[in-house]
DNA sequence: GCAGACTAATGAGTAATGCTCACCATGTCT
DNA sequence: AGACATGGTGAGCATTACTCATTAGTCTGC
C-alpha cells in the first residue's frame, strides 16, 4: 500500500506478450519518429508505461528492440506478396508488380524504410540478422521473375543477374532517398514503369521474333478462349 | 621544469595547419579501421600525440571532424576526373569510364566508401554538406554524357534521367556492398561493362520492337483482367 | 634580453545515455 | 494461507562527446 499511497504508479502485472506489444508499439513510434540514435530508451520506456530496466527483461539491447520492430513490418508488408504475385501474368508484368510493390512500400512507410535502409542495414551483423534473409527472399523472387523471362526466351541469358538485381534494388532505393528523408517525393506507378522498362530493354535478346510469337501465340490463345465466353454479352451490345 | 621532469609530454605549439592536418590523419585512420560510431575521440586525440579539448579547438563537434576527413579524400579522388573524360571518346566508352571510376574509387578505398555510404550519408543534414555538392558534380558529369547520347539520336529521349541516374549510381552501390563489408569483392571491370551495356541497351532507340512490346504488353494486362473476371472463383481467396 | 600579450594546449569536469542488478510486489498453485 | 515463480523497479555504473577555466609556449616592441 505503501507506494500507492506515495501516489507512485500503480504496478500492473501483464502477461509476457502483452507486455512486448506495448513496448514494441512505443519503440516503433519513437524510432520512427526521431531515428534510432535520437531515440532514448527512456522515452521507449516511458511511452510504454514501464521504467528503464523493463525494457532490458525483455529486449537484450536497443538495438535488439529496433530488430524485432523491423521483422514485425516485414511480415505485415510481405506476408503475401508471393501469393499475389501468382496472379499476375506475362514477365513484364510480373516484374513490374514486384518493382511497384517496393517502391509502393517506401512510398506508404518512409519512416520505417529510413529507419531499415539508413540505420539497420550499414550495421556490421546486419547480413546475421533475419531482416536480411527476409530482404533475401523478396529479391530473389524477383529474379525468378527474371530467370523465366530467360527460360522463355524473351531475355538474353548473358547478363549476369546479379546486376539486374543490383540495378532494380539499387535503382529503386536510390530513388527513393529524398522521399525517405522527407525532402522531396516520387511516384511509384511512373517509377515502376520506367525501371522496368529500362530492364526489360535492357535485357532483350538480339534477335528476338521468336519470343515475341510464343508470346502472341499464347495471348492468341486465350483470348480466343475469352472471346468464347465473353461473346453473347459483346453481341448483345451491338459489337460484331 | 615541473611538468617535464613529472614525465609528461612536453607542450608543442604547432602552427594551426599543422596540427589540423595531424589531427585529420589520426582521425581517418580512426574512422575508418573502426567506423564513425565506434571511434572514440580520446583515441582520435591520443593518435594525434594531443589532449582531447585540443580537438574541439579545432572542430566543433566529432561530425565536422568526420565530413573534414571525407571532404579531403575527394579532393584526392575527383581532381581530375573531368580532365580525363576529356580524352575519351563514344558515348558507350564515355558511360562506361565514369561507372569505372566510380567503381574503382570503391574497389580501391572500401573504408573510406564505408564511412560516406553507411555513415555520412544517413544523416540528417548530408544534403545541406559540401560532400552532397561534390556528389553531385560527378552524378552531373556521367548525365551529361547520357544527354550527349540523346541529342546525338543515339539514345531514345523519353527516359527520365533522374531514373537513368539512379539506375547507374544505385547498381553500382548495391554492387558494392559486399566489399565494403568486407564480405566478398566484385572486379570493377566486368560490373562497369554490365552495368554501361544494360543503360546503353535500355535507352537504345526504340524501333518496331519496342512498339510491338508496349502492344504486347497492353495485351497481357488486359488477358489477365478478363481471366480474373471470367473466373473470379479460381483466385478469390489468394487476391486482394 | 625582457615584459606583456596572445593564444595553443591542457585536463578535470559535466551531462546524457545504454545497460545492470539486487530487491520488491503480485498472481497462482497447492 | 503460505510458498513460489516471475514481472517490475529504480538507483547506480561505465562510457563518451563536449566544455571551460587555467597554464604555458612564442612572438612583438622596446
Amino acid at each position: 500500500m505503501k507506494a500507492a499511497a506515495r501516489g507512485a504508479r500503480r504496478r500492473e502485472r501483464l502477461p509476457r506478450d502483452e507486455r512486448v506489444g506495448q513496448i514494441m508499439r512505443a519503440a516503433r513510434q519513437v524510432f520512427c519518429s526521431k531515428g534510432y540514435e535520437a531515440a532514448a530508451t527512456a522515452e521507449i520506456a516511458e511511452r510504454a508505461g514501464v521504467v528503464e530496466g523493463t525494457l532490458y527483461r525483455y529486449f537484450p539491447t536497443k538495438r535488439d528492440l529496433l530488430i524485432k520492430v523491423v521483422e514485425q513490418f516485414y511480415e505485415e508488408i510481405f506476408s503475401d506478396y508471393e501469393a499475389q504475385l501468382s496472379g499476375v501474368r506475362g514477365t513484364w508484368n510480373r516484374l513490374r508488380f514486384m518493382i511497384w510493390k517496393h517502391l509502393s512500400v517506401m512510398h506508404k512507410d518512409p519512416d520505417m524504410c529510413r529507419l531499415i535502409v539508413h540505420e539497420l542495414r550499414p550495421w556490421p551483423q546486419y547480413r546475421q540478422s533475419s531482416i536480411f534473409t527476409l530482404n533475401q527472399r523478396y529479391t530473389q523472387s524477383t529474379l525468378a521473375v527474371v530467370r523465366e523471362g530467360i527460360a522463355s526466351g524473351e531475355f538474353r541469358d548473358d547478363v549476369p543477374l546479379r546486376i539486374v538485381r543490383d540495378m532494380i534494388f539499387g535503382g529503386a532505393e536510390h530513388h527513393t532517398w529524398g522521399h525517405l528523408r522527407d525532402e522531396g517525393g516520387f511516384s511509384p506507378d511512373t517509377a515502376a514503369d520506367a525501371i522496368t522498362n529500362m530492364i526489360c530493354q535492357g535485357l532483350q535478346r538480339a534477335g528476338r521474333a521468336a519470343a515475341v510469337d510464343s508470346s502472341v501465340n499464347r495471348l492468341e490463345r486465350v483470348v480466343q478462349r475469352l472471346e468464347g465466353l465473353t461473346a453473347p454479352q459483346q453481341r448483345a451490345r451491338g459489337n460484331p
